[in-house]
DNA sequence: TTAACTATATATAAAGT
DNA sequence: TACTTTATATATAGTTA
């Protein structure tokens, strides 16, 4: 994207680096604002630069709403089984506050149509079912867990054995460079024998 | 950026309009991650789609921390705004343990006085309560289900990432395998090829 | 749909001032 | 030190399979 092809390191000269930061941070900030127009989304990006000056691009008005969201997510996401429940109050704590939960709860609450069953029969449903549903909600919520559990490890091998793989062509290609020079050089002297041991050199990275 | 110019406004054709969310939300985060890298700089990003699907990056481990330090910016540029302290609130009040909670809905209640509240009234609590529980319990159901779908699709992406190098890394045996028939037409006439001959047939599996 | 494929627009690295 | 210019690398809009 300029005269030359950059490497993607960290860039080790100061000055250059401060000049690349300036206009590439300009240039994400830049697509950051285009995507959120062009495709009607949220886009939040923070830059610190090392000098921990503060950049950022926000479509709503404030960052801390997109914050907002993305806890929702990943909260979502983190829970493991002991600590469900507390999560889960404390998340909506700070959505809903008691007296707004009671004043915006609808009812909904119907005859039970079942007055055919004594008091003390319905004393016993009304002690067991609570704890049938419990039941089913554990197993649900155990298993949602769990299942997202397994994907995020997932998403962690996926993740690792891309930058294996991203590594592997990074030194295939390094290796084949040199060894092109290195076959120019020989061909002029030695025939091929020369061009197979190379070969084998470069061939244990692969 | 393409075959025409494009304005900058949304897209209103919902298909082109999720074409164009895609590769660019893609190149967003290329560019984030090449700028964290390149200039040592902490980048973090967070795209959501119209439909509400996450998408980020973060050159830190967590945006958490990075949004922390934004926090912090903020605070110290901006005075003490009634809208900091909101923030502040809700940013708490996600850490409440129950035990906290529990004292907030105590002290809730002890406003009406409960000991003077009548059986109807807490008949009526009796059956508002449920309804919120429920509500919570939806919204919990939906941030997992939201969850797992977003861990999907990274997934996907990954796979598709990681199924790209894989062909990029075969080609490059496979260029590598014609290089290395030249090399043993040309030693047909010279020793050695042995080396060579061998060495080919490892390749196919490494 | 989703995936490749160009032709073109953009971004930007290095050079110039 | 920071603009401006240019040559080149990248991103991507529209197209096609």
């Amino acid at each position: 994207m300029g005269r030359k092809k950059v490497e993607i390191k960290r860039i080790e000269d100061k000055s250059s680096r401060q000049v690349t930061f300036s206009k590439r941070r300009k240039g994400l900030l830049k697509k950051a604002k285009e995507l959120s127009i062009l495709c009607d989304a949220d886009v939040a990006v923070v830059v610190f630069s090392n000098r921990d000056r503060i950049y950022d691009f926000s479509s709503t008005n404030s960052l801390t709403e997109i914050v907002h969201r993305y806890h929702s997510h990943v909260e979502a996401e983190k829970e493991s089984s002991a600590e469900v429940l507390d999560t889960e109050h404390s998340k909506y704590a700070s959505f809903m506050t008691v007296g707004q939960l009671l004043q915006t709860v609808g009812r909904q609450l119907e005859e039970p149509a079942v007055d055919d069953l004594s008091v003390t029969d319905l004393v016993h449903l009304e002690n067991q079912l609570p704890t049938a549903l419990m039941q089913v909600r554990s197993s649900k919520t155990h298993l949602m867990i769990e299942s997202i559990k397994s994907l995020r490890e997932k998403e962690k091998l996926l993740s690792e054995e891309n930058k294996h793989l991203e590594n592997k062509i990074a030194t295939t290609k390094n290796k084949r460079e040199v060894k092109n020079e290195m076959a120019l050089d020989f061909t002029n002297l030695a025939p091929a024998s020369m061009n197979c041991q190379q070969q084998k050199t470069t061939l244990n990275f692969l």
